[in-house]
DNA sequence: CGCTTGATTGGGAGCGCTCCCATAATCTCT
DNA sequence: AGAGATTATGGGAGCGCTCCCAATCAAGCG
C-alpha cells in the first residue's frame, strides 16, 4: 500500500503493479504519445483492477489550473438565471470541466468581488459572471487580466467578453406584435432600473414605438417578481386606454394577467399582454401567455466557447456573442376592442356576420 | 518572485518578507497557538503587502479533503430543487465550503454514480444527494462508507443519513383543509411514481382520507409539469362530483386551474384546490392559490448539519431530519357548492338572506 | 545549579501528480 | 559504419501547503 493515507490508490500503485514507472502511468492517462501498446493495455489493466481514479486535486496543484469552472450568480429562483446556469452546467461538464457557483445575495460590488476571490483561491481554471449589472463589472475590473474571464449578460459598452441574449430584439419583436395587432401603442412593465436586461428590453420597445410613429406612454417600474407585476397591473387596469403591455419577464405578466381578471378586465379581449423568458408554466396561464423565448442552451455553449479560448490562451477574435430570442405566440394578444369592434361593424354592414 | 510559475505569492514569500519561516506562517494563518502577538503582527502585515491568499488545492492535496461538498441534484428548472440547492449553497458557503453541483439529467443508476465518482475524483470533503428515487438510492450504496455523504428528500426506510420535509404531514394538512371545508372526498394528482416525495404525499392524503372515513377516489398521475397538470385538469374538471383536489405540487395546480377555468368551473366556487411548494408565484394565480409550503432553508441547514458531524467524523446520533411544511391559505379553496347551496336556503329559511 | 516544563520557532518530508531531462533501443541517412 | 533522428522508458525535481520532529530559550523547581 504505497499510500497510508487515503484508501484510494495512486498512481505508484498503478505503476507498481504494472511493472512500469509513474512516469509511464501518466502517460497512459494523458494520451501521450510513445508508449508501446502493449505496455499501455498493461496499465490499463492495472487501473482497472486497482480502480484508479487520478487526484484531480494533485493535478491542480502542479498544472497551476483546476479542472474547476467557477460561476457567480444571483441567488435567485428566477427561471432565467437559473436555466442559464444550469445550462451552462451542462454544456461545461459535457466538455470535462466541474461548475463550481457562487450565488450572491445582491449584485453588488463588494459581494460579487468576494465571490470572485474565492473562486480564484480555489484556482478556477475560469470564471463567468452571470450578473447583468453595472455593479458587477467593477467587481470585475478587479481581477486580474490573465485569469479567463467572461460575462453574460453584460454591458455591452465594455471590453469584457461577453455573451448575451439581444435584449433589444426580443422587446422589439414582442412589441411590433403588440403593435401589428392592431394596438396604437404599447406600455411597458420594466424590470429593475440596474440590470442591462431591462435596460435592453425597454431599448427594443422604445424604439418599436418610435418607428412605428406610436405614442411613447410613461414606463411602470418593477422587480422582477409576480408582486410587483400585480401592482403594475392593479394600475394599468383602471386605465381604459391601456390595451397592450409588454412585460419585462413572464412572472410580471403573471401578475398582471391577475390584476386584469380581477378589474374585470378580459385578455386579450380587452388588453393584450406579451411577456419575456417563456418560463415552462407560461403556456399554462389564464390565457396562455405570448412571450419571448431566450435560447439559453446557445448563451451556455457561446460562454463555455469564449471562456475555454481564454484558457486556452488563444487570443478571441470575437469577443462578443448573441443570440436572438423567439417570439412564441399564444393567446394572451388580440385585436384592441375599439377595432375589433369596427371590424365587426364592418363585416356587418357588408352583411357577412 | 520564490514563485515563478504563476502571479500569485506563495507562503514563502510571505515567510521571506516576514523574516520568518513558512512554517509560521501556515502557524499564523490557522489560528494555531504558540505563535507571539509580535510575530503574528508581522505576518499579517506581510499577507497584506503582498495580497497574499493561501493556495486552498495544495491544502486539499496534503489534508486529502478539499472545501469542496458536491452536490449531486436533478437538472431541472422545478422550484422546489432549485431553492433547496441555492438554499444548501448558502448556508455551506457561510460555513466556509464551496459547493460544486452535478446535475444529472435523469435520475437513474448509472447517471448518479456517474456523478459521484466525478466529485470523488475532486476529493470533496463531503457530498449531498438530492434525488429523490430508489435507483438514487442504490448508485449511493456504491459509494465506500468513509465518504461523507447525506441524502436529502430520500427513502426513509434506508440507512443513508437523510434529511426530508415531511411530506406526509404536508398532504395531510392539505387534504385535511379540504375536508374541512365540508368536502366529502379529496381528489388528488400525483407527481412521479419513484419519487419518494410523490409517494409520501399519497401516503399523507390516503391516511387523512382514511381518518375521516372519506371515500378514496383513485389517483390521477402526472409528473410536475403545469403540462400534466392540465391533462389531469382537463379530465377532473368534466367530472361534476369532483369538487376538491389536491395537487401534488404548484405547478399541476396551475394546469389543473387553466383546465378548469376553460371548462367554465370556477374556483373556489365549483372545485377547490391546493397545492404544494409554494412558489413565488402561486400567490398571483388566478385565484392565489392555497398551498403548503415546505421549509427549504431548515432541509439546508439540517443537511449541513449531518454532513459536518460525518465530516469530523463525530457519530452522528440522529441521522434522519425532518421539517413539517406549513399550510399556507389563500383563495383556491371553498364550500364545495352543494353545502354551499344547502347552507344558503337554510340561512333563507331561517330569514336571514 | 542541573533538569524538567512550556512557549516559540524552524527544518524537513511528503501529499500525488506533471514537468524536464536523461537513457536506452531502434531506425534512417549520408 | 558512425552521426543523427525517432521511439520508448525511467528518474528526479517541485507545485504550495501541512504534518511531524527537532531546536532554542526562558521560566520553574527541588
Amino acid at each position: 500500500m504505497g499510500n497510508r493515507t487515503s484508501g484510494a490508490p495512486a498512481m505508484a500503485d498503478v505503476a507498481r503493479l504494472a511493472g512500469v514507472s509513474h512516469q509511464t502511468v501518466s502517460r497512459v492517462l494523458n494520451g501521450h504519445p510513445y508508449v508501446q501498446e502493449q505496455t499501455r493495455s498493461r496499465v490499463q489493466a492495472a487501473i482497472e483492477e486497482l480502480g484508479y481514479r487520478p487526484n484531480r486535486v494533485a493535478r491542480a496543484l502542479v498544472t497551476g489550473r483546476s479542472q474547476l469552472i467557477g460561476v457567480v450568480a444571483q441567488n435567485t429562483t428566477l427561471c432565467g438565471p437559473v436555466s442559464l446556469l444550469a445550462a451552462f452546467e451542462q454544456v461545461a461538464v459535457a466538455a470535462g470541466f466541474v461548475v463550481t457557483a457562487h450565488r450572491v445575495n445582491v449584485l453588488d460590488r463588494e459581494s460579487i468581488t468576494k465571490a470572485l476571490e474565492r473562486h480564484r483561491d480555489q484556482r478556477v481554471a475560469g470564471i463567468v459572471v452571470i450578473a447583468p449589472t453595472a455593479s458587477a463589472h467593477d467587481a470585475v475590473d478587479t481581477v486580474p487580466p490573465d485569469v479567463p474571464l467572461v460575462m453574460v449578460d453584460g454591458d455591452v459598452e465594455r471590453s469584457t467578453p461577453l455573451v448575451t441574449v439581444d435584449q433589444v430584439a426580443g422587446a422589439l419583436a414582442a412589441t411590433n406584435h403588440l403593435l401589428d395587432a392592431g394596438h396604437r401603442t404599447v406600455w411597458h412593465v420594466s424590470g429593475p432600473s440596474d440590470w442591462f436586461d431591462s435596460l435592453g428590453r425597454i431599448k427594443g420597445w422604445r424604439s418599436a414605438l418610435r418607428a412605428a410613429g406610436a405614442e411613447e406612454p410613461p414606463i411602470v417600474p418593477a422587480d422582477w417578481s409576480a408582486a410587483s407585476g400585480y401592482r403594475a397591473g392593479q394600475v394599468l387596469a383602471r386605465m381604459p386606454e391601456v390595451t397592450a403591455i409588454f412585460a419585462a419577464n413572464d412572472h410580471l405578466a403573471l401578475g398582471i394577467l391577475r390584476a386584469m381578471h380581477e378589474r374585470g378586465r378580459r385578455v386579450p379581449h380587452d388588453v393584450s399582454i406579451v411577456g419575456f423568458d417563456d418560463v415552462p408554466e407560461a403556456a399554462y396561464f389564464i390565457p396562455p401567455l405570448t412571450t419571448v423565448k431566450p435560447d439559453f442552451g446557445a448563451v451556455a455553449r457561446d460562454a463555455l466557447d469564449l471562456l475555454m479560448a481564454r484558457i486556452d490562451g488563444n487570443p478571441i477574435g470575437e469577443v462578443r456573442r448573441t443570440s436572438t430570442p423567439t417570439l412564441v405566440s399564444r393567446d394572451s394578444v388580440g385585436l384592441p376592442a375599439d377595432r375589433a369592434f369596427r371590424a365587426v361593424r364592418k363585416r356587418k354592414a357588408r352583411g357577412v356576420g
